[in-house]
DNA sequence: ACCTGAACACCGTTCAAGT
DNA sequence: ACCTGAACACCGTTCAAGT
């Protein structure tokens, strides 16, 4: 009697889809499979979503509200503004380093051409990617006004500093960078480091 | 009698996948529309590539080869050392807003497990992409011997450098920062304009 | 309201066979 | 050396039919 208590049908295939994401890729999630670890049959899924890519977008919002709750509960742990966002965006590459192919789903190829079938703004899957740049204008504009982060339009800097941290986990996660060093990760974390230390105010600027 | 004089089936089938793709994007690229617009059978590319990966990824090597030549032409067209940046990074998102399907393909999802079919290091797919990394570090390491780009790693400038483009890119194809203002490519050529402006060296540092 | 099974159109890929 | 046609296994999706 108490809605859900237990899984309903929908929210079991919208795991069973991050699921064989994970553990396989893209290729992996398949209807059938979807359907099949679920215990129903291949085309149930219909009923509950217009289509595949229907689906995989469900998919995608759990992740964007995923990575937000994991920034959020990290900025919630650090208590000055450089330590804040340096714990924030290495939050952020390790969810990315974690779920890779979440990941790779929130911000890769395929989800140009969703927003479009969306409608463009007010869709779920552009608020989740907004309310993350106003996570990180937010706390960029909180430390200008402390003095601690250097002068600039707020929405700039964190346009660049997310731009650059997606790049370097690209990079990363692309392999482009793996050559060079062995231990990526560690390689990341620094770089990001860098990146926060070109974003403090300068003594006398 | 001439080796080259017309094209090979193969140079024509590496030709009409790009084609394909451009014009429709991933799922575009089929075995038997690239065989249909040569005028050859479906099964004909197999007999000049392993598979449908493989072709892909001679396109992705003619998609590196072509935007590392552009870059060297645009740095071929200015003199000084700040204006050789800016017009190298402009020619790059230029390559990347013309040829949007190519640019993912050079850096999206699919080219990790390419890159590691490939053989990790020392295949044509790792050798471009390390090829361009380097002319952006030799940039700015000659910036760095004339005093106007600032101190540190080249290696570490190129990477983050290159990052902050990708990820500005990425955002802007994704629609990501469309949403914010009309005109994305103008916005882009501003933050690029101020990724530049960051890498100058500062009077008396 | 939710699910099923059969069917359809489309893939990549294999292979025996042709020139 | 290069190409072809038939065939196979696998998709997403539709639809009439069941409870």
């Amino acid at each position: 009697m108490i809605p859900g208590r237990t899984p309903d049908t929908r929210e079991r295939l919208i795991r069973a889809a991050w699921d064989l994401l994970g553990e396989g890729g893209p290729g992996a999630v398949t209807l059938r499979g979807v359907g099949a670890r679920v215990g129903v049959s291949r085309t149930a899924p219909y009923r509950h979503f217009a289509d595949k890519d229907a689906l995989l977008r469900a998919v995608a919002e759990q992740a964007f509200r995923a990575l937000g709750d994991r920034m959020r509960t990290a900025a919630r742990e650090a208590d000055d503004t450089p330590s804040v966002l340096r714990v924030v965006l290495l939050a952020y590459i390790d969810f990315a380093s974690e779920h890779t192919e979440q990941y790779r789903l929130m911000f890769g190829e395929w989800v140009i051409a969703q927003k479009r079938a969306e409608g463009d703004a007010g869709g779920p899957l552009h608020t989740a990617a907004l309310s993350l740049f106003e996570l990180c204008a937010g706390m960029l504009a909180q430390g200008q006004r402390e003095g601690v982060i250097r002068q600039g339009d707020p929405a700039d800097l964190a346009l660049l500093t997310w731009s650059t941290v997606h790049g370097l986990m690209t990079f990363a996660l692309s392999g482009h960078l793996e050559a060079k060093e062995r231990g990526a990760r560690t390689e990341v974390e620094r770089l990001v480091g860098e990146v926060v230390e070109g974003l403090m105010a300068r003594r006398g600027n």
